[in-house]
DNA sequence: CTGAAAGCGCTTACAG
DNA sequence: CTGAAAGCGCTTACAG
């Protein structure tokens, strides 16, 4: 029996350097104040005996985790994963592991929630596409974790967000201007439980649409509002409803593009051509997006996951007790919104 | 200035229950030792102190990080993503925390596969679609670190793959039945130095063209060859290389659904119509190939990632020196593999 | 500038 | 069955 190979510590290369522990972690932490002969020796032990301070007694001693969390609805919802990209992007640059959380319901959403506000998990945690009520956020703030929202908000957590109602908007006013009257529109089950795992987006991006259509003078006709589970399955069922229904909408304007991509099934289902018979307007621009060609509305989802991450970083370097006495609440900071014109959008053949 | 609020430990419970810390750890590793009286007294200390043990000292103590890696190319192959969620699936219900990194270069490659050899970093790790080196096998195999791959094979190191022959012939068999002759073969660069990154199922699934070939008489045209990186765009431009070529295929197999999807681009590109002027298949059946509808080999990538999971915590109950003395090295496995004909193949319109 | 020592919060032989 | 103590591998006041 081969004895378990014990790895090199700090101790081993004192004692190859000549000096004291302290001394080594000294220079191993950049220390400045220790002389050149000491350093040196220190230096060339830990290259011969190629010493890596172990990481989990620095966490214990030191504090900290050296750990951040992302915790999303990665699988059921396709732009989690791009955002994602972006966070990994940028702490792959820093000290900090990055640890997954997948949530897939409100009972997951919960137990990540807490657990992770245990002082000694993570150092630091952004929330993806996922709103925390106002005890999820009081309970942040009062833990002392830095936390950022990316694609939700919440008046007292910093976040980056994409200006919804302003997407809303401009996705609506675009089918108006192509000759559209009849609009519909659809999104995420607003009162379900289930629907307090995703962001207000909905909310805002209907009050987007509401808003283009009356500057319009157009009426708001709730027999063309469907609401349902971010499947690409159901909204298919939705958007059948409404194209089989007696008078149905020209266009479609869906809250995502996993909805838009069902509403195009619906379409292909009922052999209405696209954008001839129907236009559909989507949102998020994920990467599908582009290749099925479908319009839809971009919030730079890798960026926003980038920004969220910087943020994040921010705050680890600004301790709450900063000298100043201020601690700086870093803002929430806003994605632009931009109308991607792509093959499912048109004028409508036959005026309503 | 509020002082932090120092979390609770340990002594605490043992001073509130009036036993030793020793007894409350026994407890909290369940013990069975510990008597009645003592085990309720400090059961009732952990909940009214709602205790939960710093992890970080049990890591350094256990000499165990009680946290997992995935490495993997996410964001440049669709199919690592999915295997991730499979790999979720079975970890989130461990005592085991995810830790992803992700590979876009040979560079960091190397080095995550460096650095998590480290005795201190993580208790194994799962390799998605990276196939290790002699070097880099040999290394995981000395550090006693259990590492499973996915979607790659090494002679030395468990795995989970695919026949990846076996889909090339299903793909190329299928298109042969329906009347092909000259069928094109496009695949990840096989010599390129980035190639290391990908598996050797690139030239598995060459092979299983070559005898799908072969079994029906069909003469092997380097003409119809095409190997670029995994990339939709880059595959576009070699797809039209083969359409315009003077004696061009009536059927391309793409080696993944990126290659396929560029496959599809060119053939838009050009005013072919698929499957009538062109047929295609592609690799993997990514979630985007139902909604594009494209006739593409599925290799059950989540179940894959869930099976990578399976085996690593296998790994990880059964010691090294097993107390038979016998490691018992899991064995790889295979992975199904079945032809999806979708709408993206069918007879060539005219025989060659 | 540098060392001896205490401490981070656990776990686990070792005694009793 | 349970406690006192040593130990995991670092860091960092505290002296000198």
């Amino acid at each position: 029996m081969q004895p378990i190979t014990r790895s090199t510590t700090i101790r081993d290369v004192a004692r190859l350097a000549g000096v004291s522990v302290a001394t080594v972690s000294r220079v191993l932490n950049g220390n400045h104040g220790v002389r050149g002969p000491a350093r040196q020796a220190v230096e060339r032990a830990i290259k011969t005996l190629n010493f890596e301070p172990n990481q989990t007694a620095r966490r214990l001693s030191l504090g900290k985790t050296f750990t951040l969390a992302a915790i999303a609805p990665f699988f059921y919802r396709a732009s989690s994963v791009e955002r994602l990209r972006g966070l990994e992007s940028v702490f792959s640059t820093s000290a900090y592991d990055l640890v997954v959380y997948n949530v897939e319901t409100i009972e997951t959403r919960d137990r990540y929630f807490s657990e992770l506000l245990r002082p000694d998990r993570v150092d630091g945690v952004v929330v993806i596409s996922l709103s925390p009520d106002d005890a999820h956020a009081e309970a942040f703030e009062r833990s002392g974790l830095p936390v950022v929202l990316v694609d939700a908000v919440h008046p007292r957590l910093p976040s980056v967000h994409e200006d919804s109602a302003l997407g809303g908007y401009l996705a609506t006013r675009h089918l108006i201007e192509l000759g559209h009257r009849r609009i519909a529109f659809i999104c995420d089950e607003l009162n379900a439980p289930l629907s307090i795992i995703g962001s207000n987006a909905n909310i805002n991006r209907l009050a987007g649409y509401r808003r283009a259509l009356s500057e319009a003078g157009l009426p708001l006709d709730p027999a063309l509002f469907r609401e349902g589970p971010h499947s690409k399955r159901l909204a298919r069922g939705l958007a059948r409803e409404l194209l089989t229904s007696p008078n149905p909408p020209t266009a479609i304007f869906a809250v995502s593009d996993t909805h838009a991509m069902g509403v195009l099934d619906a379409a292909r289902d009922l052999n209405l051509r696209v954008p001839g018979d129907l236009s559909v307007v989507g949102y998020d621009d994920v990467e599908v997006a582009e290749y099925i060609g479908l319009t839809t509305i971009n919030q730079s989802l890798e960026k926003s996951g980038r920004r969220g991450a910087e943020l994040l970083l921010g705050l680890l370097d600004t301790p709450v007790d900063a000298p100043t006495g201020e601690s700086v609440q870093p803002g929430s900071e806003s994605i632009e919104v931009t109308l991607v014109v792509r093959g499912t959008t048109g004028a409508p053949l036959q005026r309503g």
